[in-house]
DNA sequence: CTGAAAGCGCTTACAG
DNA sequence: CTGAAAGCGCTTACAG
């Protein structure tokens, strides 16, 4: 039964080269195994046809797809846009192809995109961070399929992880600002619930101001979802009150960059008035004015290093091994002392 | 790696609930032909055993995947995150799944990812702009996979279309500039090769400059890769002539934000010294110091409307129709007339 | 080096 | 409403 326009299949390759499917099989997928005059033969075969392998059909006979899936938390504001650039030219060179899907931030959809993800056959899946529901906790470790957590470091995580403690890098940019002598800071943290990055950052932050003789309950956490429009609306409120903060620190540039654009917007000059820092470094952050104080992530080398990580485990079954890497603070123009007054 | 603990099966589903996989497969692809009691008991069953259906042998045997594949140039600047957005959550709520990989603005990688793609049993494919090889052209055609063109409009294109007109909103842009009084322009576009979106950006420019009675061929182009950092080179080099362009249009925000940077850099201060436009109108547009003059894209009708058409395409089979798009100059503070010397 | 054949896990006419 | 069975397009021991 040929339906109209029918894809040819390694059938109707096998019967017009003369060879049986299992040759013409070989010569796809392991060419030294046949002779080459047949080989030369079969391939002509292919290319005059237009033949493509079903990709169902081969997944299911051989059970690998040399696919690799990632679910990020979102596309926009380029936060893993550069690592998972990375990521996808080191697979690239492995012979894996990358599939994207996002989940804005959603449990529910992360757990929707993983599933159709390991139903769509991926050899190994790339996640974003610790947080997620039980039962796709329970489906990973069911299924067997390897995945590994990157942005996060978590030393006993269910998940073996490449990324940086956000906690202590947060840690080391609050006290780098009280050093300064800033006494009232306000935080506009992303949300939290569900997202173990911007958990740590904010106990990286807490660590910093009750290790500095600092009371956390006295500093103001705003939490919103990372936009600029956000951080704009947060930081307005944050100046409102009656002794306001001289230094806001943002659970990432892309808040940040909606705090400094609100200041403008207010007329309060940044770093005169007010102090503002980021975390992520994205390019974003150099070219704002006055640049952003950040933490810089090494998106790239992030990137490249959970590819090959992953890409051992799916290829030799060894178990992910868990790897730090350093998030350093990157001081610019929007950070300085509190106003003498 | 295998587990040893294999993945049940609808077999084993069947088993033991005692019924036939028709069944169960019923209870799963068409629920209202199987009676309350019976889908009932296999439901409980599958939940118990945890059973996942087997992407690749139900494509094949259904030969549709629910699944939309969309090959972008790139995930970095945000250029395309938007839309892409917004054409994830129309799909979503139309019960389809999105995958996603960009191809470095390569043909070639472009090429494998839509092979990659159809082979993993992509039922639509969204594609940028128009310009690809001719061997992907005819593989798309042979195969009959519903494709869709998005962020640029053309009437008479291989693939139908849901974008705007490059080429006409740049030389409105551009009108606007002119019209101020500048005389002398300078051009950073993207790698106009492969891009017709770039192309007809710059062809814009040229309808507009000409229409004014200016050469073009006074009117210095560089190409270079879409990056902050290659904006603020070319700016660099272009500010470098003996007479300098009093007004540089940039193929895109990325490009212009760079220009923006290196203008700061040089000590040249925008727009007094010299006006700059982007296009795009991505978020960042707006917080730049100054905020860019841009095309404002609207990018998430776009997305919304690719998806529509899309679905339309591979579920009714219909063909896609061409719909143009209005993309509008957005006037704001990196431009101004030229300085009166 | 090559082929015949079983099997991968589903869906869907076709009967009943 | 349900089942038996063919078929989807491949890969891979197993023989020769």
């Amino acid at each position: 039964m040929t339906s109209n326009r029918s894809v040819p299949t390694l059938y109707d390759v096998a019967k017009t080269a003369g060879v049986s499917t299992a040759t013409v099989s070989r010569c796809l997928n392991s060419p030294e195994q046949v002779v080459e005059h047949t080989r030369k033969r079969v391939l002509e075969v292919i290319n005059q046809l237009g033949y493509t392998p079903n990709f169902g059909a081969r997944a299911m006979a051989a059970k690998r797809t040399y696919t690799i899936g990632a679910v990020i938390p979102t596309m926009e504001n380029a936060i893993f846009a550069r690592g998972l650039q990375a990521f996808q030219e080191e697979l690239r060179a492995g012979g894996y192809t990358l599939l994207v899907s996002s989940s804005a931030y959603d449990p529910q959809i992360e757990e929707e995109q993983i599933k159709a993800l390991i139903a769509r056959g991926a050899d190994g899946l790339l996640l974003i961070g610790h947080d997620r529901t039980k039962t796709v906790s329970e489906f990973l470790r069911k299924q067997g399929t390897p995945a590994l957590a990157a942005w996060s470091y978590e030393a006993d995580a269910e998940l073996p992880s490449i990324g940086f403690d956000n906690r202590r890098a947060m840690r080391s940019l609050t006290e780098e600002v009280l050093a300064l002598g800033h006494t009232r800071i306000g935080v506009i943290s992303g949300i939290t619930d569900g997202n173990d990055r911007a958990r740590r950052r904010v106990e990286g932050i807490s660590d910093a101001v009750t290790a500095a003789g600092l009371d956390m309950a006295g500093v103001p956490v705003i939490e919103t979802p990372y936009d600029i429009a956000n951080g704009a609306e947060a930081f307005h409120n944050l100046m409102q009150a009656d002794t306001p903060p001289t230094a806001v620190i943002c659970g990432n540039d892309v808040l940040a960059a909606g705090a400094l654009k609100a200041a403008g917007e207010m007329g309060i000059e940044v770093p005169r008035d007010v102090s503002v820092t980021g975390f992520d470094d994205i390019e974003l952050a150099g070219i704002l004015t006055p640049p952003l104080t950040t933490v810089h992530v090494p998106h790239r080398e992030m990137g490249r290093r959970a590819a090959r990580t992953l890409l051992a485990m799916v290829q030799k079954g060894i178990t992910g091994q868990t790897v730090q890497l350093e998030a350093k603070v990157c001081l610019r123009g929007s950070l300085a002392g509190p106003k003498a007054d």
